[in-house]
DNA sequence: ACCGATTTGAAAATGATTTTCATTTTCAAT
DNA sequence: ATTGAAAATGAAAATCATTTTCAAATCGGT
């Protein structure tokens, strides 16, 4: 089970190797918060966490590990509109963890969903070639998400 | 024409007036200048352009009446990662405006389009009642953007 | 163990947006 | 046209997430 842990969470160690990056502990920690938690979190939420382990931790290197993360599509950075950024780990233990948010308007809960991924695979691909000609764009990414009431917010509204 | 222009301006007159909101000329020009300029301003271009015809603007006033517009439905606000928000009139000439865009990794420019919106319809509809039914979530809005290369972007990457 | 390059963390800086509050403007009632 | 209460404005200060700076600590190939 540590065993299992070790070689789960070690992926990303030859990833940072392989783009000439040092594997240090601040790094370790910050990806082992990143693994426990899952969800939308702060640099602070984080920071928070990771100071549990390692007290000594600075917000600053918080800040520039998940940067680093980032541009190595390790992990995912969100705006959801609260003024801080959100960030989440891109691949789960099966794998990359295609998925979308809804934004409740009313109390900011974010849910995860990966429904309709096919469908909406579907009108990308027609609306990617379409673009692509029409405007010389190249579509590398694209961010779907929707705002609405959650079901706690809808009674009183 | 002048005659013209103020009938195509003025609609929001009444608006403002029906939430018991004065008209002022700061939300006149401020308005003015969101119809002069097709484009994704931030306050501070806004708060520049608005000087020139009435230079004791302060750009609090700015901030305070986009967010009064954007809670009126007037304007749109969007967030495009350049780390100010933007800001765009959500109805054109021929009435309300819906539209997407296209977002250059590299640059940073910013491309509308509108096309696929019945495509789109399709899998809004579908994704809509599903995720209503599976997360009791009443969906109110969406957001739809494409990242990328654009054309000039492309030669040299 | 050693050394140069990378990484870290504390403190200060940055910069967009918000808050405060005294003054000015709007508009319904006179 | 005048008045006055309420709403709106603007200058300055405050806020606050994120970035920059730089001296000290750490990493990893030798
Ligand atoms: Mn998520
Ligand atoms: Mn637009
Ligand atoms: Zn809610
Ligand atoms: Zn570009």
């Amino acid at each position: 089970m540590a065993q299992h842990d070790f070689f789960g969470h070690m992926w990303w160690h030859g990833r940072l190797r392989g783009h000439g990056y040092r594997i240090t502990v601040p790094r370790q920690v910050i990806l082992d918060v990143l693994h426990s938690r899952e969800g939308h979190l702060s640099a602070e939420d984080i920071y928070i966490e990771v100071r549990k382990e390692y007290p000594q931790i600075g917000l600053t290197t918080v800040y520039r590990t998940l940067e680093l993360l980032v541009r190595m599509g390790i992990v995912f950075k969100f705006d959801f509109g609260d003024g801080r950024s959100r960030y989440e780990l891109s691949e789960g233990p099966e794998g990359f963890r295609h998925h979308h948010h809804l934004v409740c308007s009313v109390c900011g809960r974010v849910i995860d969903y990966s429904e309709y991924l096919d469908s909406e695979q579907q009108l990308l691909d027609k609306t990617e070639a379409g673009l692509s000609e029409k405007y010389g764009f190249k579509i590398t990414n694209h961010l779907i998400r929707f705002y609405g009431l959650c079901d706690r917010c809808q009674s009183g509204e």
